[in-house]
RNA sequence: GCGCCCGUAGCUCAGUUGGAUAGAGUGUCGGCCUCCGAAGCCGAAGGUCGUGGGUUCAAGUCCCGCCGGGCGCGCCA
């Protein structure tokens, strides 16, 4: 409808072009949008206040000419000119009633559009270090990432999903290690546990695997494990030192003390046997949330065909690079970061960041279109200079979107959980989903804007009552289903097509505001996708759950009159569709009874 | 200190990329079931859009300065 208004208004603009008075006028994209309020009509154009200084005349006297250039529409009944100049379209009610056949005749297509045009779009997200559960942080990267994902795919571009899975870093050392250490404690070993190390009760379950597959044969003394190490550094709640040393240095020790004294075959073991578990562990997580990824990719295997040293070299030959301390630096401030950053330590490691490039650099390889990453707030820091580094090798960093995700909070009993990474003390992913369920974790973590902190009220999720709006929006679906179990019950007939025929009985004004809600899905579907903003969608569904809910608690469906019952089934119908179209963007079910 | 994000009803948040009289939910108060599911609906009350300037036909929205909150500022990831 939207495109029609536009093509009508343009139609008019090129006839007042030949008529001179807008002569040499560059014609803008033409403004169309819903009014806001109904009294304004149903669209509204701001067309001649944007043109009129430029054809020098009052905004109201340049809409004058609009309209009267305008082609005749048998979708309008009326067109007004209102307030300062805006051009405000009232549509016929068969134009609203259209909605219906066209929603019944695509059904799950309804809504989709090919704006994308193909185009191949990459959207990492989550992503997380295979070096523990999902946490609820994870969680709305997981929903958020999903649903971009879904949506951007509804309206016509490839998508390509996929798990980064950082296999190969120094934080899968530290984890193999750190099941090592669990495992000689649970042979009787006793040591102070590295500040660094990871403490979470899974590795001692790790670990625990490790004895249960092969005994006591890993043991090591852990005075020999801990002789002549540098000192680790310890710190206690308050975060005032209690052993001053270097707990990098220290673990870094113990990662190369474990390799040594395992040897590299038994080292394997221990590092496969973690990253297997928990990144197992980690899918089996998202595919219960109904997160699927097209691809995961591993970081090892980019190591190991020698793409990150390949890239580096690439730098090296930008210029960009320089050795300082030992380390090696690329120039990240030469394209506007607040320093320059390490991408080879030292003791000759390459850092993060270095793969991190590589990775990027080999997506554009890899032939997408665009590509986007979905990364968690505190993460923000580090846009600069993948972007800059991308710059340097001669990507364009324009076609790389971040998406930042800000941290959820969770509520209960109005009150704050708390939640520290220092005691490894967090809730997880599956936790909250085994609390709220799928339904409810997956629509609360993407109702609220992605930049938005997001407060997360678990009582609120858990209840079942208009107050939770996963509830509002599924008990509409199942209102619906309720309604044609009714029919059946009361062996009323139903013909779809005798409904189709007398649309035009729709006339009640609640019958009009579902059928303005059910046609805006389109467009709502259209932004949501294109600003990566899925809350759109979220605060669509309770609106048209509210237009219904209102117009069922005003009328009755089924009515003995059959004309006016089937073209009641059919808006009835035609509801349900888009809800269960929406719900399954958003990964939600629509369940039939409740 | 520097950088990024946020500040809208008591609370939680929308606000169609600059449009007309700023909207929902929740909470408070008051109504609606002999009738397709009351897990619902209707009404009332609630605002100097943090603040002071600027840009223009038009600013919650864009620019600048303050105030308040969050995050980041490692040879960690």
């Amino acid at each position: 409808m939207k495109t029609h208004l536009q093509t009508l208004i343009n139609q008019a603009l090129q006839h007042l072009q030949t008529e001179g008075v807008l002569t040499g006028v560059e014609l803008p994209a033409i403004p169309v949008e819903r009014s806001r309020d109904r009294t304004h009509g149903d669209f509204a154009s701001s067309i001649a206040l944007a043109l009129a200084k430029a054809a020098r005349c009052k905004p109201r006297d340049l809409a004058d000419r609009i309209v009267a250039a305008l082609p005749a529409s048998g979708r309008i009944v009326k067109v007004e000119i209102a307030g300062p100049g805006f051009i405000n379209f009232f549509l016929t009610p068969g134009a609203y009633q259209a909605v219906v056949a066209e929603i019944l005749d695509q059904g799950e297509t309804f809504g989709r559009s090919a704006l994308g045009g193909g185009q191949r779009v990459q959207v990492e997200f989550v992503s997380a270090n295979p070096t523990g559960p999902l946490h609820v942080g994870h969680g709305r990267g997981a929903a958020f990432g999903a649903t971009v994902a879904n949506l951007l795919e509804a309206v016509g571009y490839q998508i390509h999903r996929e798990y980064y899975v950082n296999d190969a870093g120094r934080q899968m050392n530290i984890l193999a290690a750190s099941v090592w250490l669990r495992y000689l404690e649970h042979c009787g070993e006793q040591f102070p546990f590295p500040s660094n190390g990871y403490r979470g009760g899974y590795v001692r379950d790790l670990a625990a695997r490790l004895y249960a597959e092969h005994g006591s044969a890993y043991v090591a003394p852990a005075a020999e494990v801990f002789r002549d190490l540098p000192q680790d550094e310890i710190r206690d709640e308050a975060g005032e030192a209690i052993l001053a040393g270097d707990k990098e240095a220290h673990i870094d020790a113990l990662v190369d003390r474990a390799r040594a004294r395992l040897g590299d075959h038994r080292y394997r073991y221990v590092f496969e046997l973690g990253l297997n578990n928990i990144l197992d562990d980690i899918r089996d997580d998202l595919r219960e949330f109904g997160v699927v990824y097209e691809e995961w990719y591993s970081e090892r295997t980019l190591e190991e065909r020698g793409a990150v040293n390949k890239t580096i070299q690439r730098l090296r030959e930008t210029g960009q690079i320089y050795e300082q301390d030992g380390a090696l630096w690329f120039r990240s401030t030469a394209f506007g970061d607040e320093k320059d950053r390490v991408v080879q330590r030292e003791n000759g490691q390459t850092t993060y960041f270095a793969s991190d490039i590589a990775y990027h650099l080999e997506k554009f390889e890899r032939g997408f279109d665009r590509v986007i990453d979905v990364w968690g707030a505190d993460h923000h820091g580090y846009v600069p200079r993948v972007k800059g580094a991308l710059q340097a090798l001669g990507a364009h960093p324009g076609r790389l979107d971040v998406l930042l995700v800000q941290f959820a909070i969770l509520y209960r009993n109005g009150e704050r959980v708390q939640m520290s990474t220092r005691s490894g003390d967090f809730v997880t992913l599956r936790e909250l989903r085994h609390e709220v369920g799928n339904d409810a974790a997956r629509f609360f973590y993407v109702m609220r804007k992605s930049e938005q902190h997001l407060d997360f009220d678990l009582d609120l999720a858990k209840s079942q009552s208009k107050d939770n709006p996963v509830y509002y929006i599924q008990y509409a679906y199942a209102r619906v289903c309720s309604v044609l179990r009714q029919l059946r019950e009361k062996n009323l007939s139903r013909d779809e097509q005798r409904g189709r025929d007398h649309l035009a009985l729709l006339t009640e004004p609640h019958e009009e505001a579902l059928l303005i809600a059910l046609a805006r899905y389109p467009e709502v579907l259209e932004t949501a996708a294109l600003n990566h903003e899925p809350h759109q969608l979220a605060q669509y569904l309770r609106e048209l759950a509210n237009a219904f809910h209102t117009y069922y608690n005003e009328h009755r469906v089924l009515v003995s009159d059959d004309a006016l019952r089937d073209a009641r089934l059919n808006l009835s119908l035609a509801t349900r569709q888009v809800i269960q179209n929406g719900l399954h963007l958003l990964g939600v079910s629509a369940p039939e009874v409740m």
